[in-house]
DNA sequence: AGCAATTAGATTGCTTGCAATTTAATTGCT
DNA sequence: AGCAATTAAATTGCAAGCAATCTAATTGCT
């Protein structure tokens, strides 16, 4: 009764790590939260936050809605996160008067200052790589992105 | 001082979310997170458990730092997902006697036995894509984490 | 042996991220 | 107009993920 299991040894078994097409994913979107984790730090945001007001910097008003679909989250992530936002006086959270659904998320001042600041976060980022390596990595993203865009049960998000 | 900012709205603006590298990779991440999430509540298992299960049905006994060196996971996330899974009966935990400083994750029976009806999980995964889809995402993550890891400052992890 | 430095995990506190549910407003249909 | 269905956010509950700190065991050095 000792070798009850143990199948599939070889290495076409299909459950080694090494096998697995998301674990680098997974890992690498670790690592970056993790090495954009400081550089953001000193401008108040973390990797999310930074992210909406990517989406924010391009349209100063955006309904939570509109945030979540460009950004592929839920109210049940944006919510909380632009609640601390707007702790921070990053943007205003306000009922849209036409239609008392949706809420509208607006840029500060404040928050329109600190593009000045961030200006310099991609270029950062991307110090640690040779600048073939940074075209090379958005060639592998953007491959990347549009295979897994074909999944046949696509997800809620925007569609 | 109606214009206070509002500077680089060209497409040269570094801060265009259509421009970073990072972005897609945080999104496609997320994805496959809610893709893989209903597969393997089947199984008890979340995703990250997942791998931790991957990992042990390769060595049946692993300290906590090899599971952290093998997935870029600190103490501080496997600590309580390695108890939540002994609590689901996959694991069990237990200091190395050799050097108590040291945990050292198990398999049991039932960890081991799961092993079986996660066999369909890479398939059933792939199943949302053209085989030669799955080829090419291989590839494209490949190049995407052998470029990733050239950063000049490493993280800790394994090094 | 004795003690500082190191190492391995655990703990704390905080921010995501998501499924499921709830609440309130709007649409659509009769 | 009246009411069911839909829609947009908020809320709840849970599992990651990580920095910072803490604790206990081991190493290393004298």
């Amino acid at each position: 009764m000792s070798k009850v299991v143990a199948t599939q040894a070889g290495e076409d078994d299909p459950l080694l790590l090494d096998r697995q097409v998301c674990f680098p994913l997974y890992a690498a979107t670790n690592l970056l939260n993790r090495l954009y984790g400081p550089v953001l730090a000193k401008l108040g945001l973390t990797y999310p936050q930074y992210l909406v007001m990517l989406v924010l910097w391009e349209h100063q008003v955006q309904s939570v809605g509109e945030l979540g679909a460009r950004l592929y989250l839920d109210s049940g992530t944006l919510t909380p996160l632009l609640k601390r936002m707007e702790a921070a006086g990053f943007v205003t959270r306000a009922r849209d008067p036409a239609d008392e659904r949706r809420v509208l998320v607006t840029l500060t001042a404040e928050g329109k200052v600190l593009r000045e600041r961030a200006l310099h976060v991609p270029e950062t980022m991307a110090n640690g790589y040779r600048p073939d390596d940074v075209d090379s990595l958005r060639e592998s993203v953007r491959q990347l992105v549009s295979t897994l865009a074909q999944h046949k049960t696509r997800p809620p998000a925007t569609e």
